[in-house]
DNA sequence: GTCTATAGCCAGATAGAC
DNA sequence: GTCTATCTGGCTATAGAC
């Protein structure tokens, strides 16, 4: 592994844990096992560096929502996938949403970066599907950015929020991700319970 | 109003926005309209003024949760009156989701003694009447907690999450808002056709 | 109680040897 | 490319005049 990777990969661990103004540059440093002075040497400052490690993060999540998304599948089955695949995604990566949410909340100008990305998550086709559906009347009358805030809310949430869920639900790590594990049709299955005719 | 007041008014706003890291002592100052040596002489330390921000913001959160969930109310217009008074709460107060989950996440060591607050939302009596109502045959074979865990998810996420909603179905301020009031009665709506027999 | 001035520290960044 | 040593700025916190 190269030294760039090495710090790449410290720098991933230590600002989704901490956050870009809690993350410490040493700590990162440390984290790789190597010197602070490498870090600038490498890439320049430390906004350059969180920027390859947010860009890199949410470049991992985008490309398979689109996919998903923009399959030719019926709407019942993109949110049957969608949930499960999202959330078998997010138990390995279980910082990802908190750090993404944090750091968009505070750093306003990443947003603007991540709405011109190539593969930014773009739901205009699902939505067009979904008024296709209901007009068809295999859905209900619904509003259709409704229908995607819900499934995002009810995969993400969970993650997002998850120390403040597991204290309000009181369970422990192991139930979480036995409930996580459950999510993965339960959603599914309550969201098309709601809208299906 | 007296200068605690507007330094607590001031630190509120401040750490709402940028965090505890991320929040600068002099930027309260200035905003409260008064000098940074007040603060350490109000509230001693930064820790102490962030704390007594945070347990207010949790403080007003919890007790209308707990009110609501242990009303004797059934589960359905609980979930009806959950879904529309947290909403309209925090529509008045939008800073707080994004905050209370980040520093719930960035600072560990305040979970516990939220957990330990007199006010602490608890959903017991909660799960044991959802329990109740699926025996009678109100509501269908769930998971109680899940159940749970979609309320909160469809009605907090859209707000903790708000810059990051925005992008990915690209609305502006305004329709959120306006797809916020609209949500006050949809997530109830499909939450309860999802669940009732 | 409120201010100015400053101490003291810590983090990001750089210089320069190897 | 990698290190040690150091600079510089900014931030929390305090001392002390009024």
């Amino acid at each position: 592994m190269t030294t760039e990777e090495k710090i790449f990969e410290a720098a991933h661990k230590v600002f989704q844990q901490k956050g870009f103004s809690g993350a410490r540059m040493q700590e990162i440093a440390d984290e790789a096992g190597i010197n602070k002075a490498m870090l600038h040497y490498c890439f320049k400052n430390k906004e350059l560096l969180f920027e390859a490690v947010f860009m890199k993060a949410f470049a991992q999540l985008a490309p398979q929502i689109n996919e998903i998304f923009n399959s030719d599948a019926s709407v019942f089955d993109k949110i049957r996938r969608f949930t499960d695949s999202y959330i078998s995604f997010v138990i390995e990566n279980p910082f990802l949403p908190p750090f993404i949410i944090q750091e968009m909340n505070n750093n306003p100008e990443f947003v603007e970066r991540f709405l011109n990305h190539k593969n930014r998550p773009n739901p205009t086709i699902l939505i067009a599907q979904i008024e296709k559906e209901i007009a068809e009347g295999i859905i209900k009358e619904i509003n259709p950015k409704q229908l995607l805030l819900d499934i995002f809310s009810m995969t993400i949430f969970p993650f997002a929020a998850q120390v403040l869920v597991k204290g309000m639900i009181q369970i422990n790590e192991k139930e979480f991700f036995e409930l996580m594990e459950q999510r993965k049709f339960h959603i599914s299955e309550q969201i098309i319970n709601a809208i299906k005719k």
